[in-house]
DNA sequence: CTATTATTGACTAAATAAGTCAAGAAATAG
DNA sequence: CTATTTCTTGACTTATTTAGTCAATAATAG
């Protein structure tokens, strides 16, 4: 299971969506999340597309358009979001097939899937609403042009 | 905690000295090391170098040199191998200071930092023996030039 | 119609990982 | 002492992946 910054980009984004929701039920533009998330907008483009097509986000698009949950934050785990966007990696070397040397699976091999599936678990035991629950959220303490847009600080 | 190619080399390769060094008790030569675990063995002289570096091997030069572990099989976790190659790496999008968005930690950070430590915590609890004894050792059943050399499959 | 917002896909740039090389230094067998 | 074996070092190249950009398109509300 591979972790990269588009990964922890598209939990952000998710969070922020799941967040905004539970406080207003209109739709979230990218643009918004990408400012208060600190995620270039046209990359985030990229990532919240994924995510719809995998079924993750619904989108509607034109004025007061956005996106939203496609269900519950509750239902929606940290893994589902991480697997949609990193894809089903394996951590072995030899890509899954046991293959590894000489057509043998080697002896590292079930350390690697087995410390994969401890991060799969992990993950997926973690929804979107119980991360947000995991910290209070609160407004910045700072005064900036872009706090002052009702910006949430839960990255 | 990052995990790549290298870091899994590493771990091969210092499986691979384990279990020669509880065969033979001989030093372990880089090439042959190279070619029982199919790693490039220029690119594994890099690797071998930072565990030295490390004091996770002992190198001896010289004919009859090679390779030795540091210490016992058992006192060696994979969490000291992989570290000692990959780095300490922190999974979070601040760089570990905290200041994720706008000075402050975002939602997600003990998301990523328990994730870490889950992963730390894993391998730290392997040593190289536990994986060594973790499953049977056998000779190829082919009979390639390679493995007539004694060849380990120990991946 | 017009403004707003997502959609798409091809593109570039930056970063990192993977691998190579050549010259050198240490140890030892003989 | 010398030749050989083996590790040592650091700079180098190449390949791969990640990160990010852009411009044109489609959908929808008012």
């Amino acid at each position: 299971m591979r972790l990269t910054k588009k990964g922890k980009y598209a939990v952000s984004a998710m969070l922020d969506i799941a967040f905004v929701q539970s406080k207003s039920n209109s739709f979230v533009k990218i643009c918004d999340i990408a400012e208060r998330q600190r995620i270039p907008s046209s990359y985030l483009e990229q990532i919240l597309r994924n995510l719809r097509k995998a079924d993750l986000l619904l989108a509607v698009t034109g004025p007061n358009g956005g996106y939203r949950l496609s269900k519950s934050s509750s239902d929606i785990s940290i893994a589902d979001v991480v697997q949609c966007i990193e894809g089903k990696i394996d951590s072995t070397r030899c890509g899954g097939t046991s293959n590894c040397i000489a057509g043998q699976e080697c002896l590292s091999h079930s350390l690697w899937t087995d410390l994969n599936a401890e991060m799969e678990l992990f993950l997926s035991k973690r929804s979107l609403e119980d991360v947000l629950k995991g910290r209070k959220v609160k407004l910045s303490p700072h005064k900036s042009a872009l706090e002052t847009k009702n910006m949430i600080v839960i990255g």
